[in-house]
DNA sequence: GTAGGGTTAG
């Protein structure tokens, strides 16, 4: 006779396969004469094949409640019928209420009834999702006195509950635990252990787990590999991501499909600098879903090829592909790097449109594309329509706000976000020091920079030291620029030194000036600006001698001046400016109205 | 009846 839950998958249910039918269901007074636990059982199988959401399954658990307080129990053919209607209970509310599932964890105890290889896996879940560790750390105790930690799934799920806390060592330590050597390791254990390394950032380690996997005559499947491959973004080793593809390629497990393994491979080729790879594995895949254009998108913004992704975008748009919100951080992020307004607002208004949530993630690309492309009210009004405000909202908005020179009121959504309870981090304060140094804000400035350690216990970078250099510099408190320098913990680097150089331009400090630049050349060989800003120098105060040998010095270094670019947006159509550029076919018409607006600027008082 | 996958920000 076949087993009851095979009916499920059977005849007897094939007509119900829809949510709907299945809601229906429950209404019916089928489940209430449902008296045995074979019929439950079925039940039980339908709504795990068909994944019934949640609300739904909180029904099924008043029914069962109701039915198990009913005598049916006792006249049931199972070996352990309660323990099976735990189990199932338990796993039913895992998700949606995990507390009442350690609840009736418990409470099974209290009756005495043991739990088994089924239980624990459902319990573990229910404690990683209401974060109660020591819950999840008792059950680890009572498996391994109950020698229930033998059972591989048992032994993963715990694996799972550490890795999800962020506990690396204590996922290390459980996997490779000698005293409990009869607990069995499969692929999912590994898979659990590397993956955890991954997430907890430590690539490196997951690399060799892998090798060690492998060396254990391990074959490695699809996901694992995928995970891999993560690890090789995550170091940037190209070789390493290559010989993976390789392996891939060689021994085709099936995968050729498997549009989780092209998307991995996009991701590793960009993270790692390969754009053509990239472009490659994107162009010939079988079938693509929306994370492979959202991997193609985001790793082109992440390497700033910000005009490419968003030619990405376009495609997508082309084949009627709808956009999720990955994509549209993506694309809101590339706006804002290269000023293009009318794209960011049209994402503005898709959102609406939609009625996509703007909290989080989206609406915190919208503040900052809205400031980077200059609407700093328009990133204000969405910043302030924000539901939940996060410490990235409140940075996006201060570095927005500084950006604009509007240093009071930078500081004041600063102590705003005090007031809420929202720590800054280190981020933040480059954007709370800026405000400061834009604004001439010294006293403020300091004030600011000693509270990072004294009050967030967040250590000053070579950014924040940056921003101040630049802060007293601008106010030609010079002196203290140098006494700054001279305490710094860290190693001075170009951004500090650059600082300075801006200084000794602005205060007209020369001798000052050439040692910074020995200074600057030393960390940036490659770099132009010194050079740049020390010619500027030596000019102002009419030293074209020096500042001949200069350029000289440059062309003998073989230092290459990066032109100035503008680049400008007129109806999705973009124009590059460089100086001098006489290429554009209405030239003409560009310069006179450029003269133009030259003319008016001065006759407002504007010094050119 | 149980466990493991890729993409997003300042």
């Amino acid at each position: 006779m076949a087993s009851p839950l095979t009916v499920a998958s059977g005849s007897r249910y094939n007509d119900i396969n829809t949510f709907q039918q299945l809601s229906l269901l429950h209404q019916s007074p089928r489940l209430e004469s449902s008296k045995s636990v074979g019929q439950l059982k079925q039940f039980h199988a339908f709504i795990i094949k068909t994944g019934s959401p949640q609300h739904q399954t909180q029904i099924l658990y008043d029914k069962i409640i109701s039915l198990s307080r009913g005598n049916e129990i006792e006249n049931l053919s199972l070996q352990n019928p309660q323990v099976y209607l735990y189990n199932f209970i338990i796993q039913c509310l895992s998700n949606a209420n995990p507390l009442e599932a350690i609840a009736l964890y418990r409470e099974m105890l209290i009756k005495g009834l043991l739990p088994n290889t089924y239980t624990l896996p459902y319990v573990l879940k229910a404690c990683w999702q209401s974060q109660s560790l020591r819950v999840g750390q008792q059950v680890h105790a009572y498996s391994m006195k109950t020698a229930l930690l033998s059972n591989v799934y048992v032994f993963n799920t715990l694996m799972r509950l550490y890795a999800v806390c962020g506990l690396i060592k204590a996922v290390h330590k459980l996997f490779h635990f000698r005293q409990h050597p009869q607990a069995q390791r499969d692929l999912v254990s590994w898979t659990t252990l590397i993956q955890a390394y991954v997430k907890m950032d430590y690539p490196t380690e997951a690399i060799l787990s892998f090798f060690d996997m492998c060396q254990a005559n391990l074959r490695p499947d699809g996901m694992i590999l995928v995970i891999v491959l993560s690890a090789c973004s995550k170091l940037g080793d190209l070789s390493l991501g290559i010989k993976i593809h390789r392996y891939i390629t060689d021994n085709h497990f099936n995968l050729s499909p498997d549009v989780f393994i092209h998307n991995a491979l996009i991701d590793m080729y960009l993270k790692c600098g390969n754009i053509p790879s990239a472009r490659k594995v994107f162009d010939e895949m079988p079938v693509k879903n929306v994370v492979s254009w959202n991997s193609m998108i985001a790793g082109l913004t992440h390497r700033g090829q910000f005009k490419e992704a968003l030619d990405i975008f376009r495609r997508m748009q082309g084949l009627g592909l709808k956009p999720d919100d990955f994509t549209l951080v993506c694309v809101l992020n590339s706006c804002a790097n290269i000023g293009w307004l009318e794209l960011g607002k049209w994402v503005h208004t898709y959102l609406d449109k939609n009625h996509i949530n703007t909290d989080g993630f989206i609406g915190n690309a919208l503040v900052d594309m809205y400031a980077k492309c200059g609407r700093i009210d328009q990133a204000f009004g969405v910043f302030r329509s924000m539901k939940c405000r996060d410490v990235y909202s409140y940075t996006a908005m201060i570095v927005g706000l500084a950006i604009h020179g509007k240093a009071w009121k930078a500081l004041d959504i600063f102590s705003e976000m005090s007031q809420v309870g929202i720590e800054p981090d280190e981020v933040t304060f480059v954007g709370v020091l800026s405000a400061c140094s834009h604004a001439g804000l010294v006293e403020e400035g300091c004030k600011h920079f000693l509270d990072m350690s004294r009050v967030y216990n967040l250590q000053p970078q070579t950014e924040h030291y940056g921003c101040m250099v630049d802060l007293f510099g601008r106010a030609g408190l010079i002196r203290e620029a140098l006494d700054l320098i001279k305490s710094m913990p860290l190693v001075p680097d170009a951004f500090v030194w650059g600082a300075l150089l801006g200084a000794c331009k602005i205060h007209a400090k020369v001798e000052l000036a050439e040692i910074v630049m020995e200074n600057l050349v030393r960390f940036e060989p490659e770099g132009d600006g010194a050079y740049i800003l020390m010619t500027n120098i030596y000019s102002s105060k009419n030293r074209w001698k020096e500042a001949l040998k200069l350029r000289k010095k440059m062309k003998e270094r073989k230092v290459k001046k990066t032109p100035g670019c503008s680049l400008v947006e007129v109806y999705g159509e973009f124009y590059e400016f460089r100086k001098g550029d006489k290429s554009h076919p209405k030239t003409l018409e560009i310069y006179k109205l450029l003269d133009e607006i030259m003319h008016q600027s001065k006759n407002h008082g504007y010094i050119l």
